[in-house]
DNA sequence: TCAATAAGTCAACATGTGTTGACATTCTGG
DNA sequence: CCAGAATGTCAACACATGTTGACTTATTGA
């Protein structure tokens, strides 16, 4: 039988020499599967960029899905939306949503897999019921309307990150992020607040 | 070298028997390909789903990206939006597009592919280019912001479709067409229209 | 120092894929 | 009726992939 290392988040001794490696490994996986998809991306690419062999890749992670499962771990962190005048709400978070977009690339690497892979799904539906769909709960009065209002604002901002990351629509790629709040905004904040 | 049969567009004569063989792995291949992406289906698959031998798929269509090419063709048979009321717009659009979603599987094929394959992300790119923003063009007064505002509502029918039969979203999977209208219509309509 | 363990390499396997060419069968026109 | 084309089957190839286990090298602790 084989040892496995124990993953760092279980340990709180010395540092390993192989954290390195594994970060390395974790990183050239969340690029390629942001560029590429799940199936796009192939374990001997991920390993060559890392600059090791494509067996490490297995004994640190098990499998492809193992490590897909570790590099697709995302946090939004949304702000508190309470704490906010309601009037804000949607701009805000347009433009929150656009910053871990762009300095992160596990949610393009999500949303470009979300249709050939069930993990990716699955994944993606945790992030929403277990992230969204709480913020905006915590935000509005009757709670009973929570789900739809957060499934609104998740369709307007992936469909959004989807036109401009993965398809690169011209004039969706193009925007500014001052017009993307601009546009967004209303939309967002009514989806929230409004009707 | 083999003989090809001349497809069926191309051609004016008397229907040949293998016209029905064609439709049949047509019809198996836009299923697979809507329910697993592009490199989910294989030709294996829609060939048994179609009733024949997989090579007969690459007689017919050359390659799999010859049968994904014809499979993923798709009008969306926009109405003419200058013949209609200003402010139906957003509605009607919204109601057009949901239709258009559940009676072809096409769409959603695409969809599901156009993360991890070039060349459904080329398709959408086109229908977007040579449909929905020349119907957008024909509507509003000044054409510069056309290409912004069809981008906008592309991002948002997209988004919503993604969420809806993709991703499964329970709280909008669940939503009723008379709802969607409700809720997407004024957004489409300040898309297109407003602001 | 030296044995044990961690870190990493290497070659191969099993599998599923698109694709091909040789072959069999069915239809059709003269 | 029958040659030739159309239609379809079959087995195999070539290739890329995830995955495995044996092996080598480096590190470390007693």
């Amino acid at each position: 039988m084989l040892t496995y290392t124990v993953p760092m988040a279980t340990r709180t001794t010395k540092p390993r020499r192989s954290d390195a490696t594994r970060a390395r490994i974790l990183a050239a996986a969340r690029e390629h599967f942001a560029s590429d998809g799940y199936e796009g991306a192939t374990i001997r690419a991920i390993a060559a960029d890392a600059g090791i062999d494509p067996a490490l890749v297995m004994r640190y992670y098990g499998s492809k899905d193992g490590l897909f499962a570790e590099a697709a771990e995302f946090d939004l962190r949304l702000p508190d939306l309470g704490a906010l005048p309601r009037r804000a709400v949607g701009a805000t978070l347009v433009g929150h949503f656009l910053t871990r977009w762009e300095d992160d690339g596990t949610l393009q690497a999500l949303l470009r897999s979300v249709g050939t892979n069930g993990h990716a799904a699955e994944r993606m539906r945790t992030i929403f019921a277990g992230q969204i769909r709480p913020a905006i709960a915590a935000l509005c009065a009757e709670p009973d309307s929570a789900p739809l209002r957060s499934g609104l604002i998740a369709s307007q901002l992936m469909g959004f990150a989807l036109c401009r990351y993965v398809l690169r629509l011209p004039p969706v790629a193009a925007m500014q992020r001052d017009d993307i709040i601009r546009w967004l905004g209303p939309t967002v904040q009514r989806y929230a607040c409004g009707k």
